[in-house]
DNA sequence: GCTCATTTGTTCGTATGTATC
DNA sequence: TGATACATACGAACAAATGAG
């Protein structure tokens, strides 16, 4: 997000702060502040430009320029809406998988290994910006091409942020991704990823579950999951099996 | 790109394309065709509005439209001008090698270890949607962290895009990009790219460069490079070495 | 299937402010 | 300072899509 210069004493020129973009901050601010939630839509144009004394062309702006940021949708005759995490970003069906370019996309089926509440974790705590005695839910997937596994993943979120996520019923996790599940439990809309990619061999566990030999490359992947304000929600570890098939990836 | 119905003879309600739409593809036309380059400067609103014979506000929005795009940009009291590869796409310095999550970015110098023209090759040829006889540059660098190599680089070009490549002098690559080499030299700015990423154990080449054993897990990426319409000009496969940094992305 | 109120989409034009050279 | 070009702001008019009656 742009940050305007503030008024100052002693400067004599300072770039006044655009009313359509006063707009656009509230009402970003609303979104953010859970006031407006994915899929509840916002006043009308006209409301909106009455509301706060801008003319219409004004609102439209403030309008446009957070639908082209992602975080409003808007349908010709319908209204605008608050748009969640599955419309922002149109890549983030995470670990897409082929064999080749121009290959086709593999499918995959998830099996939930466990979902525990967990004391705290060094790392982790300091990754997800929480303190150090916080506790974390501990979430286990496996990810099956056909029947053979081929992704082992980890991952770990503050009990704070996401209470009861382990009386979700299994099979909830096993048809959503987790992304749908947590904006939609819990109201939390994915912004951006951060990961690390780097190829090692197994952990006990991983090479157990993936059912090869403890000297077997794999692909290794952590993952910290954003959500607004760069506030980190999600910190993941992927353990992926890329004989047959390999990760792909489009910018 | 948006494709827009066109009007056939039976159907009584086609959706008409807007004046701004026009205009806009009129623009991107002329980028693509390279009668406007990188930093050269567009007319202003106010003759394309007269040229095209649309209010200022509809050029203005076609404009706006390519900028958010990410092919022009604008400055204000100086014009608006073509935008390149580095300035559409901020994520592009590829390779950003991290130790960890919240480390600095790790510099990593580059040797060109070769260039040379060499007959065709039928999965990269195919790749590169070139006839089978087509001839290919192979383009090999490394990189290296302080002293020790962590990044080997085996690139394929068309000879037919790149004429003369071979000839321009080796500090050249090991000063500037290859994205930046490729839109300075040859005008082909890069739209997106592809990848396939995997864990393996290294080509006998990849071993004896980067200094490791054949039993040492690497990270092994296959990239295309596209340009305007979706044409591939660049294969290229990475040995990446990520026992003390890893590769780190943004999304 | 039609009409109507609502809402967004497109287009126009004008006026004024601000940055660049 | 002045000429040029982009940025902001206003508002009007009509088109097109939606949903309700």
């Amino acid at each position: 997000m742009i940050q305007r210069q503030r008024q100052t004493r002693n400067v004599k020129k300072v770039k006044p702060i655009p009313r359509y973009y006063r707009l656009q901050d509230i009402i970003l601010r609303n979104i953010e502040r859970g006031s407006l939630s994915p899929g509840s839509s916002i006043p009308p144009e006209r409301r909106l430009a009455e509301s706060y004394s801008v003319s219409i062309g004004t609102a439209k702006k403030a309008i446009l320029n957070l639908v082209n940021e992602g975080y409003l949708y808007r349908i010709q005759g319908k209204g605008t809406f608050v748009a969640g995490t599955t419309l922002r970003r149109d890549s983030l069906r995470y670990y897409r998988f082929l064999g080749k370019f121009e290959d086709k996309e593999k499918d995959l089926s998830v099996h939930l290994a466990g979902i525990r509440k967990i004391s705290s974790l060094n790392t982790v705590n300091s990754y997800l910006r929480i303190r150090p005695t916080q506790k974390l839910f501990e979430l286990k997937r496996i990810f099956f091409s056909k029947e053979t596994p081929v992704v082992f993943v980890v991952s770990y979120l503050p009990v704070i942020l996401f209470p009861g996520i382990d009386a979700i019923p299994v099979s909830h996790f096993e048809q959503k991704t987790l992304y749908g599940t947590i904006e939609e439990k819990f109201g939390l809309p994915t912004i951006y990823n951060q990961e690390l990619i780097g190829a090692r061999f197994p952990s006990a566990e991983a090479a157990r579950l993936l059912k090869i030999g403890k000297k077997h490359p794999i692909l290794f992947i952590e993952m910290l999951a954003f959500t607004y304000r760069n506030r980190p929600y999600e910190y993941r570890r992927a353990y992926c099996l890329t004989d047959s098939q390999k990760i792909f990836r489009h910018y």
